[in-house]
DNA sequence: ATCCCGAGGG
DNA sequence: CCCTCTGGAT
């Protein structure tokens, strides 16, 4: 079990070699307020809306004193603008009442804010303050359920899971490589097996719920077919 | 039509 | 467990 999954990370990361956090930012504040936009949009979308809303708010305090209408416009492309722009003005106001303005790097602090749940907290833990931690999003609970890492659908008892298998100090970058793997290859409907690198060691491969022969011309990307 | 590196609330 | 929130790309 362990050495599957150890070796099915290894092959990911060489897979992805530029698998990493797509957020553009300075600080733990612009790393955090970029994470609660990126909520079911792209990162390419969010990096497109964050130089203008870094340039107006700088500090805690300036998401809690904005004005709702000109966050909402200027964050509108990235979808959910209301929730998110209430959001990010709760959480600057928590962030200078319980905070002292500071972004707090413990994950016990971090889920406390408004607009901020365990993804989110793990996102700025492990790439802000390089703190390991596992990113249980859509695509990293899938993948952990069809390497059979865990059937788990809770994200605290995926992380506990699949913490078991890989080391620490990898979590991050497993979060990274993983969700990759299910943006660009092992998707939810039609998972692309036959460019799959992992395809040998995957315990659902051929499983009806998979697709090999049609996922494969689905693919975009340029990767090497693998027979198991 | 379906999906996007979610969170909060019922 | 369910639902809602939302625009944009494919």
């Amino acid at each position: 079990m362990t050495r599957r999954a150890r070796k099915i990370y290894w092959t990911l990361v060489e897979r992805y070699p530029d698998a990493r956090c797509e957020l553009d930012f300075e600080n733990p504040l612009q790393l955090l307020v970029a994470t609660v936009m990126s909520a079911q949009t792209t990162d390419v979308r969010v990096n497109l809306v964050t130089p203008a809303v870094f340039a107006r708010y700088r500090t805690a305090g300036d998401y809690a004193g904005a004005d709702r209408t000109e966050l909402e416009t200027m964050i509108q492309s990235t979808g959910f603008y209301r929730a998110k722009t209430d959001s990010l003005i709760k959480l600057g106001a928590a962030l200078v009442a319980r905070f002292g303005g500071e972004v707090p790097p413990r994950l016990n602090d971090l889920v406390t804010l408004p607009g901020v749940g365990r993804k989110t907290a793990n996102v700025v833990l492990g790439n802000a303050f390089g703190v390991p931690g596992i990113t249980v999003d859509t695509h990293f609970g899938r993948l952990a359920r069809r390497f059979a890492w865990t059937q788990e659908k809770d994200p605290v008892k995926v992380e506990h899971a699949v913490g078991a298998l890989i080391p620490k100090k990898d979590w991050t970058m497993l979060s990274h490589v993983l969700i990759f793997h299910g943006r660009r290859t092992c998707h939810s409907r039609r998972p692309a097996c036959g460019a799959c690198p992992v395809a040998s060691w995957c315990p659902s491969y051929g499983d009806g719920e998979t697709d090999p022969v049609k996922a494969t011309q689905l693919l975009k990307y340029e990767l090497t077919p693998v027979q198991p």
